[in-house]
DNA sequence: ACAAAAACAGACAGGTCTGTATATTTCATT
DNA sequence: AATGAAATATACAGACCTGTCTGTTTTTGT
């Protein structure tokens, strides 16, 4: 008996989905708390009784980055999968996707860590802890998709190449460097299985 | 005759120096023209007289920032070159210097871009093109240092491990990474020979 | 239908921010 | 010593920020 609440605020969710579009857009610090609520169409007391200042909002919006961009990123490879590419080259594929998605603004990770500055702040070390997440998550596909023998040292080298993908298409609003850092992972894959 | 005042304003200098160790530290967005007068020591007046805004100041602290960082880094590399390294082992010993160096914070222009948020903010420009100025300085460098067939893929390709060392060792507090670009750029160089 | 929980609306306090205005002081050159 | 440019100190306007407080209305579970 009792159904528990089951049911999630309503007002929550539309906080943390406006929260996290305005804070990609703008970023965290130039974004305030009166035009989340406007555009959540959310009283003030609803936002602060979800969330006990915006620095716990900001942790909350990262976490359900996480959440919501591991889906969408899933999506993206799960196409190009079906369409009979190996693991590494849809998980390109998708990172050039997700460069030319409308409103791409690079690593939402990265911005926080930049705009919060404070390495101990909460949201700081969420995502530094995602990149180690995202960085594991490669190394699985890497694992997968070619058999190198030093894994040790080109799953690294390619998570470099793909965060420097990532940085260089948000500076020059340009989606090459996927293709970029998809061709030097392969070399650096089969340079790694002929030894 | 008439010694034109030739003397660079005191000033506007130290108010240079001051905003670019702030606005690194701290980010443009998080420090305010009172911390940066307070610190410089200056009265709030000389900086407008210098400064059209403080839009206009992020721009001037960034060009700034490209000269002292211009020659900051080719004095790592010097020592490194004086030392019988080539050209491409120094650059990487020298990125290794600055993620080791005190209150190191990542790339301003990354920085700067992220936090301005706008693309046509004139300091974002400014970022960019700096970064295609240091992709140009490090495919010279690329060029010198190993006889690369195939220079067109190989230096992008290592702009972008470079560019990814530098946001993970900011992400991380590490200077790993500039051993694992440095690595996987000499296999690249290497294997590119090869062909 | 009723009581409790949640969301709403809106004012407000106290602080910070950029940029301006005003009036005084320092200082190099003549 | 006189003059004019530059730097100073300080106050202020107007906007924005986070977070709180006080009520009212809506929703929800029993």
């Amino acid at each position: 008996m009792s159904k528990k609440p089951a049911k999630q605020s309503d007002a929550r969710q539309r906080i943390l989905e406006t929260a996290e579009r305005l804070f990609y857009a703008d970023g965290v610090r130039a974004v305030g708390i009166d035009r989340v609520i406007a555009e959540a169409g959310v009283a003030k007391m609803s936002l602060y009784n979800h969330f006990a200042s915006k620095d716990d909002l900001i942790l909350a919006v990262l976490e359900y980055r996480e959440e919501k961009f591991g889906s969408m990123f899933s999506n993206w490879m799960e196409r190009h999968l079906s369409n009979g590419m190996n693991r590494l080259g849809a998980f390109f594929a998708a990172l050039k996707d997700w460069f030319e998605s409308p409103g791409f603004r690079g690593c939402m990770f990265i911005n926080a860590r930049v705009e919060l500055a404070d390495a101990k702040h909460p949201a700081s070390e969420f995502s530094t802890c995602h990149k180690e997440r995202f960085h594991a998550m490669l190394r699985t596909i890497v694992e997968e998709s070619g058999g190198a023998k030093s894994i040790e040292t080109v799953a690294p080298a390619i998570a470099l190449l793909v965060e420097g993908a990532i940085v260089t298409a948000m500076m020059t609003q340009s989606s090459e460097p996927a293709e970029v850092a998809k061709n030097a992972a392969w070399a650096m894959l089969a340079d790694s299985k002929k030894k």
